[in-house]
DNA sequence: TGTACATCAGTGAACGCGCGTTCACTGATGTAC
DNA sequence: TGTACATCAGTGAACGCGCGTTCACTGATGTAC
């Protein structure tokens, strides 16, 4: 039941392929992963790969997906820390989401701050998934803001913490004050003192 | 002094190949610039590119430069007529750049907003150029924020906008409403009612 | 005004390289008896 | 317990294609006399 021994040469290996994947798509874009460095940065050899997914294509959507989920997990855990802290949830959200740690790792990050502008280019099933990874963030915010808060709130703060988490990454050092403003202005605006 | 006749005819050629690579940029990537598709749109064969530019990393800032110039002057032109009918400054901002014509048109637009997540990747005078159209792009929203407004908005609004139109366009039809409702929720948050 | 030459923008073939994909083969693990 | 065979994950060479870059050449325009 837990770990099908028949098969966990190949599941590990297929673990290995995405995780590096992932990571990779983060770091260079669609367009940046080569089939032959993921494999590689797997341990394996490049013509291993068809047998583990279909095309290059299908490897870029499920790794996508791979990166959303583990993403939104490693947010939760900062958010959770941040509000037994006392944080509320929105400056939770927000001081995690435009905090050094997942502005500085970007493989290891949300792939919508890292990919955005990006995934309208991307073929239909690459861009399918894509979407559910923002309507995913767009929900997060939705469940961080107060209750009772306009309906359109959520949109607009998933916009604003994708936006500036990307201004930060190309502004580089200088991004860094521009980050904190950000931060210190999103949850002026969206946490409701009660 | 106005048109050099000697030089106007390869002046007329570098002007159409950097007015088709600023388009291709946007509506393609960095990475989907290829430059004989370039100059074939300018109407040239790819040969003759190294007559007008180092290599393709050249073009390429050029193109963003270019790209940003144009894209700066329609939205100030549509911003003015926004104006004409009584929008205060962030207001005609906000509705520009969130409006269907910028959103819908990549190609033409704001190349922050095309490119935002590929600019860290860029080879160094490409990223060097990429920079100056972000922070022209904050200097827009400073300018265009009700006097004493606190020093930390223009960061904040930059990133909304930017955000925003990525995520309208990379969720197509269903990213409309969104827009419309981020539009709404901006101009409440910046456009301080005298 | 006309002829010979120089300059210059652009052409198109060619080169080298990287990359996605395929495929015959290897070596290890599992199964049958 | 041991032997023979089947299965299966992975290997590495090879193919085809696209793309950035180079370069010898063409054809038109401008200049000298």
């Amino acid at each position: 039941m837990t770990t099908d021994p028949k098969s966990s040469r190949r599941q590990l290996s297929h673990e290995r392929i995405l995780d590096a994947a992932a990571r990779a798509v983060r770091k260079h874009g669609y367009t940046g992963v080569g089939v032959a460095d993921v494999m590689k940065e797997a341990g394996l050899t490049h013509g291993g790969f068809y047998a583990h997914f279909k095309s290059r294509d299908a490897l870029l959507a499920a790794a996508v997906e791979h990166a959303g989920n583990e993403s939104a997990k490693c947010l939760a855990r900062r958010m959770a820390a941040l509000a037994e802290r006392g944080a509320s949830p929105v400056r939770a959200l927000v001081e995690a989401y435009l905090g050094d740690t997942h502005v500085q790792a970007t493989e290891l990050g949300c792939p919508v701050a890292a990919l955005g502008t990006e995934m309208p280019r991307q073929a239909d099933d690459v861009r399918e998934v894509s979407r559910e990874r923002i309507t995913a963030l767009i929900g997060m915010a939705r469940d961080a803001l107060p209750p009772g808060s306009p309906e359109h709130h959520p949109f607009a703060l998933a916009s604003s913490l994708v936006g500036a988490v990307q201004l930060a990454r190309a502004l580089g050092e200088e991004g860094k004050a521009m980050l904190r403003a950000t931060s210190q202005t999103l949850i002026e605006q969206y946490d409701r003192k009660v």
